[in-house]
DNA sequence: TTAATAACTTGCGAAATGCAAGTAAGATAA
DNA sequence: TTATCTTACTTGCATTTCGCAAGTTATTAA
């Protein structure tokens, strides 16, 4: 049994669902990562609520995921665009993509093919060790508080 | 502005987060990455109503995310046991974590210091291409049905 | 056989969600 | 300039989900 150490890591999990932890903050990330900027493209490519969505977009440009600006080409438009924290939650967002085409795709939703323009290979996200490169399994990571003793 | 292909990656997140994007799911991944494999000890460690917690494991349990069985040594107890499915779900939730103590951490919860093991060094999760070992980012990657044209 | 424990289920008030309708500010057209 | 349209909201209300407290059932321990 892995050693118990509950408290240490829960938080940084716990304080991000704070934000992102609904039914619609992934779905919105994810348009925006498709390129969508503005409120009713989201809402037809979504088909969520328009007062659920401006209740997202508020608490998720609040929290810094995204910036909101006016069109400057038409004042009635707002453009929200991810910050550098929010373009920082596509690896999050790619992994939930890969899990679900692995496991959940079926006769509904054909499998996806992810083409990684830089070297041009078919590819599928991997998340991996900044040092080694290696994947990360859950037994193989220790989590410390910095400046604190190992629990 | 990135190409529009929404419905094409679009329902492997939703599919996914069908199962696993409400409040509470990837708390109890959490917890089960730690080693908890008990229904007392996710209770007591994440403050869940305990009829909230029976509905999440066995919704996580019939969409094969755990394996539900009794104690052989005490026949009252269920053990949680994470699938092949539910530890396949570990890059998600480690880059929660790292995204969160990367923008969220601040006085009430100090950074952490991920050890890997096999390697022996303080490192941070990214998420890479499984052929050139690059970070991803959102404009480099590409989305197509397998037998299916580019969109 | 009685009591304690583990994993639930049930009932009920509170909060979040979806839907339809309305509003306010800026653009567009006559 | 006036009227209309568009965009991004807000409001009201019914439905669903959630949290809490109090059972219930099955198994173990005394």
């Amino acid at each position: 049994m892995a050693t118990k150490q509950p408290s240490v890591a829960a938080d940084s999990v716990a304080r991000t669902l704070d934000i992102v932890g609904d039914r619609w903050s992934f779905l919105i990330l994810r348009e925006a990562f498709f390129g969508v900027k503005r409120f009713e493209a989201l809402q037809a490519n979504l088909g969520i609520a328009t007062n659920v969505l401006s209740q997202r977009l508020r608490k998720l440009t609040a929290a810094g995921v995204f910036h909101r600006a006016p069109d400057p080409e038409d004042g009635r438009k707002r453009i929200y665009r991810l910050t550098e924290q929010g373009r920082d939650l596509y690896g999050v967002c790619l992994s939930l993509m890969a899990w679900g085409d692995r496991w959940l795709a079926d006769a509904e939703g054909p499998p996806l093919v992810l083409t990684h323009r830089n070297c041009g290979a078919s590819m599928r996200p991997v998340v991996v060790c900044s040092e080694c490169g290696e994947p990360l399994q859950a037994r193989e990571v220790r989590y410390r508080l910095r400046d604190a003793k190992a629990r």
